[in-house]
DNA sequence: GTCTATACGACGATAGAC
DNA sequence: GTCTATCGTCGTATAGAC
């Protein structure tokens, strides 16, 4: 077969969505393969580190995505509750209104080494202190602010863990619907 | 080696615990045969349809014994919030304070087969009817009231997935605690 | 009903040509 | 930097003795 040049970017996003819909342990390096476009030899030459550093660099950029594209834009001007109900937004894209797997769950079981469980632990501390900065900044103190926003960010995770088991969305759009409030932002 | 009578009871919480742990595809049946201290042909006179009907048979046994264990009490008699103070002493110890996955994720990834599916989705659903119960007995609405559940179990199941990545349990403390009002019971 | 032994395909990973 | 071809191992699953 012809040579085929994928980017770099284009391999990363085949291996996102793939571990994100079926987990580390099931996704086979014959199913890496073609759902990024190269063959094995060729992901062996971009990860020499094999499976285990595909799934590391996986959780290491969603994570930095997920704190460039969601997380940053909270930190900027304007009202803090229009900024809150922004996120929800991009959430909700991020996570096809709840019909997505989070990585830092399809991440978590298996052998997917140190590099990339360290990753997951990175991106979900990043996560909860983005959302506990909004807390403080609606009045809350440091500690109580860290509980709201790790409840917030598990209400999140679990809605998607029914709505992947059950098929029931709803759940996934109440959690975003109700973040304001989680994360103790005043009524209107 | 001489032959080892194993009960059919230990052979599940073997097979329940390993696959607790590590989910469906990494669970494999060299690691299946130590944890229930049977040979894998053993194995296979049990479960004649191999490592999914395992994973359906467990699907179904915990869901059975959350129902009988932990949800059934929940419609005894006596005051509606010391009832639920209950359940939440026992998905505590069922949940080893948080530290331990919830197999509705464990086998929700990879293909475990639709029997082990339909099995955690009639477990999820079983648990919420459960929680909905409590919920339209405190004075809600029905459909209220299956929205009050389902987000009290999304906060438990993404509690569990936090723990189990960064190891900070507390936020299934947080969870558990705050049941009663999650489900709407009136504060005391 | 459990065991030992094995079949056989798929797995992760590598060699070497281009 | 990608390809074709292949390696050794481990995966699930079976055969057949006891």
């Amino acid at each position: 077969m012809a040579p085929r040049i994928v980017s770099e970017e284009d391999v990363l996003t085949g291996l996102t969505e793939l571990f994100r819909g079926c987990g580390y342990e099931a996704a086979t390096l014959t199913e890496i393969a073609n759902a990024t476009g190269l063959q094995k030899s060729s992901l062996y030459h971009r990860f020499p580190g094999g499976k285990q550093q595909m799934a590391a660099e996986v959780a290491a950029g969603v994570g930095e995505r997920f704190a460039k594209d969601i997380l940053a834009p909270l930190g900027k001007d304007g009202a803090l509750d229009e900024r809150v109900r922004a996120v929800g937004r991009k959430l909700t894209e991020f996570y096809a209104s709840g019909h997505r797997a989070c990585l830092l769950d399809a991440l978590s079981f298996g052998e997917p080494g140190s590099a990339a469980s360290d990753a997951l632990k990175a991106a979900a501390n990043a996560w909860a202190d983005a959302f506990a900065s909004v807390s403080r900044e609606a009045g809350h103190r440091p500690a109580e602010a860290l509980a709201l926003a790790q409840d917030a960010i598990a209400a999140i995770e679990g809605a998607l863990v029914i709505a992947r088991i059950t098929g029931d969305n709803r759940c996934f759009l109440r959690a975003i619907k109700r973040l304001p409030a989680s994360l103790g932002l005043p009524p209107d």
